[in-house]
DNA sequence: TGGACATATGAAACAATCTTCATATGTTGA
DNA sequence: TCAACATATGAAGATTGTTTCATATGTCCA
C-alpha cells in the first residue's frame, strides 16, 4: 500500500463527502448515497475503495452495512487539508 | 479551490518525492529532476500544480528557481499520511 | 419458499491525468 | 549580441479513474 493511493482515495468529491459524514457519525450505504448525492452503486464502488485503503471500515447488521472511519488519522488528515485550502 | 483537489495533487508518486525532499530542504527543478527521477519538463508540470494548489512556493535567483513547503501544514498531512500507510 | 430489500461487483463508456516532445521565455557569461 | 542554460508550457498519446447499467449475493419477512 503507498501514500499516494491514500490520496488518490481521497482525491474526489464524492469520497470526500461520504468521509465527512462518517466523521460525524456511523452511516448506512443507502444515508451515505443520499449525503453523498449519488446512486448506491457508485457509493458501493467508492466505499470499496476506501475500505481498501484502510480510511473506512464496516460492521455489519442483517442485511445493512454500518461505515465508519478507520482510524482518526483520517479525521486529522481531512481537517488538516480543510485548514490547508481554508487559509489560502 | 477545493479540498479534492488538494489530495488529487498529492495522490502521486514523483509529486509526493518532491514533497518529501522539500520537507528537507529547499531544492532547484534540477535537483528535484533528479531526486524525482524524472525529466525537467516532468517536474515543471508538477510544480506547477503543487503551486497551483499552494503547496509550495518558490524564489527566483537569476534563472534557477528554488522551491520550498508552502506551510506546515503540508508535512504534517504527508507526515499523518506516512503514519495511516505505516500502521496498515 | 419466494419476493422485496440492502449492498456488492463486473464491464464499458466517458472523462481526467501523466508523460513526452517540441518549443518558448528569461538569464548568464563569453 | 549570441549561445548555452534553467525553467515553463501546450498538445497529444497512453494510462487511469468515475459513473452507469446489469446482475449477483445474502437477509428479512409474509
Amino acid at each position: 500500500m503507498i501514500l499516494a493511493d491514500t490520496f488518490q482515495v481521497l482525491a474526489n468529491p464524492t469520497r470526500l463527502r461520504i468521509v465527512e459524514a462518517l466523521a460525524r457519525r456511523e452511516l448506512c450505504v443507502g444515508d451515505l448515497a443520499v449525503v453523498a448525492g449519488t446512486s448506491h452503486s457508485a457509493v458501493s464502488h467508492h466505499l470499496r475503495q476506501l475500505r481498501q485503503m484502510k480510511i473506512v471500515r464496516y460492521r455489519k447488521e442483517g442485511r445493512m452495512a454500518f461505515y465508519h472511519l478507520d482510524d482518526d488519522h483520517i479525521a486529522q488528515i481531512f481537517r488538516m487539508g480543510r485548514e490547508h485550502v481554508e487559509e489560502s
